[in-house]
RNA sequence: GCGGGCGUGGCGGAACCGGUAGACGCAGCGGACUUAAAAUCCGCAGGGCGCAAGCCCGUGAGGGUUCGACUCCCUCCGCCCGCACCA
């Protein structure tokens, strides 16, 4: 008889903050070196400190936990620590909106969302936490790219950036809208300013190699950064150029081209906009100059790129075609030629590049088919409206090509690079689409760019011993522009080298710098170098990466970057960061709109008999699409609302279920509850159980139910651990379910008093059942374990080991199929012979009549699953 | 245009290596308990025909391989994501 007093429903508002503390106390998370413990280390991407945790958050961490806590079970060393990537504009944006300063602003947020997450129970070893803003850790980011400028790994380069006048700063390409600055809604210029470069082309090859050996990584990622790497194998070679007198242009022009092969197609010849000759031209020729105007002035945005029509402008000159001397091709200037990529100038091959088909027939170009499909007779081979591109087909043979017809493309090119080779005007060359990294930033919250310049001695690196460069905190916001330029005192310096007056760099870094090397950071987060080489060398490689797919390019990339920068520096030891990635899907959410056409927040909407209705106003709500949860559209579920409501068990749990991590999940109301029922649930079961008298030796002999239960625990055991370490958590939640069914069904049979043998596996179904779940719902757990009378934490004991003699059955059910219908099933010994099968399914009625009047051809079995019966 | 991925009940999704399609959950329906409701518990549930036993159809469409296909191959359709004047 249950005591009267026993709360009857669990109340996660008082047992989650218990047993929160006692993880805390007992040191759970605290991940130690030195170990004999394998080491495990599961990172998620750590958050930027906004203000609230969102919903995408908590999927991310829970994922992340549940590996961490299994892991731990497991009997692994586990390093799950947690940070802030704490410098950025939003702050910036919080100071000029709120009169707060950034630093004030920014720990603030931490403080609060670091609540949060404990209010999570999230197994994070806060011992290890730290933000990028602050100088301890900032103060190695700017070390080490001294480091990076000694290795050659820096450069400063004049760069076109987009330059917002009003607010007077650089922007990124995302914050430029329709050409304009999305916070002053200036018209953004184009600047020339010099910039600190990362090399990350240096790189280049050894990146897109890397990548092969990252087998644990999604395929969709790897092939995202092997497009955005760009690698393609071509030919550089120069072109003679004449002016229209016929007088030869002092320099060659050097063109890159990776169908060298379409060489006898060229009909002209084109150089970028931003070409230093068509530049030099447009000096006596006001109709370059416009021309050149008319492009810059198009923007880059990509909508204006997809849309601009191929144009060009004649120059006066012509380009002697390399292997038919008496062969000249005009030259243009042209809008579609990019300055940036290979060596800004192009041969047009309108045959076989539909940019140059289009080109030339606006400006009315011959076209000469130089590819051509080998049944098709040379004459015949003719362009339309669509260039044939294709060269790596073998049914393809050049015409029209001199002394390379007859050959396939894939031939011509080698034969034309050799020719060009020969001649000594060209090269083989591997270009990459992949550009250097602007990492200068003209804002204030970042991490200080540690040069000086002199104007005697020119870029000097402030010494090592002078680190860190820390923001100056009296700073204002009051006028657009970087408060660091007008700061009465930071930037003015006495330069180290000669003593002189100069002025400190006041660009700040990229904020993606912070970030592409914290995985490092954890491993030693309060040593006085960058990283501790013994410890990054016990703790890395990341052994489990969990974030968001938009990261796929730029963070990943940077990282990947980073660590090799640091390896050649000796600050790290390897070279790929993240040995496992997994990206995890968004969490969605329905939205939600008056007849008028307003957003409304789900909070306010009811469901009624006949429909949506809104709760204060009572207005008509139409639902709309599910979509990713944003503020603009409303749709925006607030864990904390969540979690005071439900618990944190419940919001993993659900987050958890239903849809598999890698997909997208739609938050709903019922779906919570759904969750919230079964916490309900699992703690009425466990606190039935723990009220049977059980004993704690296995009985000798066990009746049927006692088996049958046992049997179901140890399978779902079996099968919950493989979903797991699969991180297919929505399966392995699915078979906990399975098991709470059969464990409830057990009870019941057992009535309020059941026999030894059932008592005790129930009581074994019960502790292996709360353990199974205790990654997921670890509050629930320890409540459980509890209640069963088991002393310790289940956070800190071992993961069970299923019985293997459990997981076997003496008999299995088999299908029986006559001509590949299944027609009925049997129970058969689980090593029956062959010959005993198939007379077994012979005899079942079933496929008697089935059979009645054919002859039985073939008989298949497959052991323990079906057999089938071939009749005709 | 190029590249990647995905199409399974009303919905989210299961299905090991080619072997009983639809586990589990949500929503739904019926019942028990209750004065009533909530909660809880029991049961039903892909579609069609049938009183039933059972039979037929069914994993986007069509074809192929196979004793057997959600799974492998080909063609097509649809959706999602990424990249995109990259020579």
């Amino acid at each position: 008889m249950a005591a009267m007093n026993k709360p009857k429903r669990y109340s996660p508002e008082e047992v989650e903050p218990k047993w929160q503390k006692a993880w805390d106390e007992a040191g759970v998370a605290r991940a130690e070196e030195g170990s004999d413990k394998p080491k495990f280390y599961v990172l998620e991407m750590f958050p930027y400190p906004s203000g609230r945790i969102h919903m995408g958050h908590v999927r991310n961490y829970t994922l992340g936990d549940v590996l961490a806590r299994y892991k731990r079970a497991q009997g692994f060393n586990v390093l799950h620590p947690m940070g802030w990537d704490a410098f950025g504009m939003p702050a910036e944006n919080a100071a000029m909106q709120k009169g707060v300063h950034p630093k004030a602003w920014t720990y603030d947020n931490i403080a609060y969302m670091k609540g949060q997450l404990k209010r999570l129970g999230f197994s994070l070893d806060w011992s290890r936490e730290f933000a990028t803003c602050d100088p301890e850790y900032y103060k190695h980011e700017q070390a080490m790219f001294l480091d990076f400028m000694d290795a050659g790994l820096v450069e400063r380069q004049k760069a076109l950036v987009n330059w917002d006048p009003v607010d007077q700063t650089v922007l990124a390409n995302e914050q430029v809208i329709d050409g304009r600055g999305w916070r002053s809604g200036a018209l953004v210029e184009k600047r020339e300013l010099d910039q600190w470069f990362l090399k990350i082309t240096h790189y280049a090859e050894d990146l897109l190699k890397g990548l092969d050996e990252l087998d644990k990584w999604p395929e969709k990622v790897k092939v995202m950064q092997r497009n955005w790497i760009g690698r393609s194998e071509g030919a550089r070679f120069t072109f003679r150029l004449v002016d229209e007198q016929g007088k030869e242009w002092p320099e060659p022009l050097p063109v890159y081209t990776t169908r060298p092969d379409t060489l006898f197609g060229a009909s002209f010849v084109a150089l970028s906009p931003d070409h230093p000759i068509t530049k030099k031209l447009a000096e006596n020729d006001p109709a370059i100059a416009e021309f050149i105007r008319e492009c810059a002035a198009l923007g880059t945005s990509e909508e204006a790129i997809e849309k601009a029509e191929k144009k060009g402008v004649r120059l006066p000159l012509y380009a002697i075609h390399p292997f038919r001397p008496e062969v000249k091709l005009p030259v243009y200037a042209a809008n579609f030629v990019l300055m940036t990529y290979g060596e800004g100038a192009i041969f047009g091959c309108p045959a076989h590049d539909q940019r140059d088909l289009d080109f030339a027939r606006k400006y009315g170009l011959p076209v000469i088919p130089v590819v051509c499909p080998k049944d098709t007779p040379p004459e015949k081979c003719e362009i339309g409206d669509e260039a044939l591109t294709d060269s790596e087909r073998d049914d393809l043979v050049m015409i029209n090509s001199d002394w390379m017809n007859g050959m396939t493309p894939k031939e011509a090119k080698e034969a034309a690079i050799a020719k060009l080779e020969e001649m000594g005007i060209g090269e083989r060359k591997v270009n990459y689409r992949l550009r250097d990294w602007g990492v200068s930033r003209q804002r204030y919250w970042g991490c200080p760019i540690p040069v000086i310049h002199c104007p005697e001695c020119g870029i000097v690196k402030v010494p090592k011993e002078d680190l860190p460069v820390t923001l100056p905190e009296d700073v204002t916001f009051d006028e657009p522009g970087n408060p660091l330029v007008r700061h009465p005192t930071w930037k003015h310096v006495k330069c180290p080298q000669c003593g002189g007056d100069a002025e400190r760099e006041t660009d700040t870094f990229d904020t993606f710098i912070d970030s592409s090397w914290y995985y490092a950071r954890f491993c030693s987060p309060h040593a006085d170098v960058p990283v501790d080489l013994e410890k990054a060398k016990y703790w890395m490689p990341v052994d489990q990466y969990i974030g968001g797919i938009e990261h796929a390019i730029l963070h990943l990339l940077y990282s990947r970057f980073f660590a090799r920068a640091m390896k050649d520096t000796g600050h790290l030891h390897l070279k790929e960061p993240f040995a496992a990635l997994f990206t995890q899907g968004m969490v969605v959410h329905e939205t939600y709109k008056t007849e008028s056409g307003e957003w409304v927040e789900p909070a306010l909407v009811e469901r009624r008999e006949d429909g949506l209705y809104h709760r204060e106003t009572g207005e008509r709500i139409i639902a709309g699409p599910v979509e990713k949860m944003s503020k603009s559209k409303k749709n925006v579920i607030d864990p904390e609302a969540i979690v005071e409501k439900y618990g944190a068990d419940t919001a993993r749990w659900f987050i958890l279920s239903d849809s598999p991590p890698e997909r997208d999940i739609e938050w709903t109301e019922a779906g919570v509850e759904g969750a919230w029922r079964f916490v309900q649930r699992v703690w009425r079961l466990i606190d039935e159980i723990a009220d049977v008298t059980a004993p704690t030796e296995r009985p000798d002999n066990l009746g049927d139910d006692a088996l049958a239960l046992r049997r179901a625990a140890h399978r779902t055991l079996a099968a919950v651990t493989k979903d797991i370490e699969a991180l297919r958590f929505n399966v392995a939640i699915a078979r906990i379910h399975e098991l709470v069914n059969a464990i409830s069904q057990a009870l019941r049979k057992g009535g309020g008093n059941p026999p030894e043998d059932l008592a005790f596996a129930l009581r074994e179904a019960a502790e292996l059942l709360v353990q199974m779940f205790a990654p997921m719902m670890p509050h629930l757990a320890e409540e459980c374990w509890q209640r069963l009378g088991r002393q310790g934490l289940v956070a800190q004991t071992s993961w069970p080991r299923a019985e293997e003699t459990l997981l076997q059955q003496d008999t299995v059910k088999m299908a029986v199929q006559v001509n590949g219908k299944r027609r009925t099933e049997m129970e058969v010994p689980k090593d029956a012979p062959r010959e005993e099968i198939e007379k077994l399914a012979l005899q079942q009625d079933a496929v008697q009549r089935a059979i009645a009047g054919k002859q039985v051809r073939r008989i298949i079995v497959v052991p323990g699953r079906i057999v089938n019966i071939v009749a005709s």
